[in-house]
DNA sequence: TTATTATTGTTATATTATAACGTATTATGC
DNA sequence: GCATAATACGTTATAATATAACAATAATAA
């Protein structure tokens, strides 16, 4: 099983995140003949430093500020679009938000576990849920293409947090 | 497993799946205390007349011609956030649309098939997919409070067609 | 350099959803 | 029945999310 799901509720350095991703994200274009360009490259970052789903509109005004001039929605969709098709962020529709995805190259499900209590968002990838979601498809015939299944829920520290103040 | 998936893909009496949608939803009201008014069976019933999701505006629009007289947006979204509270319908993040439950009394997880060529959806409750998803979780520690699984690819129909267009 | 393509800027607007407040309707206790 | 409270609906305005259309600019290729 893949998944971010511990550094995403623990502390750590974002630093390393944004510049993993930046990385990956170079060699893909690369590879693809793609074009990383600074608008571009900005909303990837602004979304692994914020190491949560942020808004098409969040990005706009971040944008804005990081870029030190007036952003329209079109430049920011735009942006999401082509970061979208490459696979380094995912949508979450249920947020119309949108995220870093930890592992671009691993052709893997999107699997969201949304803490409903501190918004925090972690990808698994799950072998066996995709065998199993897969599987289910077969049966009545569905020909799978893609997938969204989000799960909304506390995360561990939430949980813990939880347990501990209903002791109390 | 539990699926509405043969019928939704093949023609069929749709005053039944209508009927049938009334029935169970006022047997609901009664138990919960809770008043099935004019508008709301109204949205239910056009939801299982097109057997397909809608969108809150073309429910607006449907239910304005349905009872004669212009219709709010706000009054479309309180009848749909009561039925939804009710589990009679379901949203689908992914297309901004609702659709009536076809097994409101399952008390199943909410997986849909929704085909990308002719836009039907399907629903699906199947306790190994709950199993495994509830597992994953488990394995991370997260406390999983409910979900949204959407998957899209072609119905069972549309792969047909597809099949034999290609042998043409 | 020029032609071509890809990207961004700009304006306007479509689509989806909710806030706030007043009115009407329905249920409940007396 | 009547007063009261609770619930639902009407109405207006507006927030939040997303896209269409076309002009301008920048990058690449010929």
């Amino acid at each position: 099983m893949l998944t971010n799901s511990r550094l995403v509720h623990q502390p750590h350095d974002h630093e390393r995140c944004i510049n993993a991703a930046l990385l990956c994200a170079n060699d893909l274009c690369a590879e693809k003949n793609a074009r990383m360009t600074t608008t571009r490259e900005s909303v990837l970052r602004l979304l692994w430093q914020s190491h949560r789903p942020l808004g098409a509109y969040q990005l706009q005004d971040q944008l804005a500020e990081m870029l030190g001039k007036p952003i329209a929605p079109p430049t920011v969709y735009r942006a999401i679009e082509f970061l979208l098709q490459l696979g380094l962020i995912h949508r979450i529709h249920s947020l119309n938000a949108y995220i870093g995805c930890p592992f671009p190259n691993s052709g893997h499900s999107n699997l969201f576990m949304i803490c409903t209590q501190c918004g925090s968002v972690a990808e698994v990838a799950h072998i066996t849920v995709n065998n199993v979601v897969q599987s289910t498809c077969d049966k009545v015939k569905f020909t799978l293409q893609s997938q969204s299944i989000e799960l909304f829920g506390l995360c561990p520290r939430c949980s813990d947090n939880t347990e501990v103040s209903n002791h109390d």
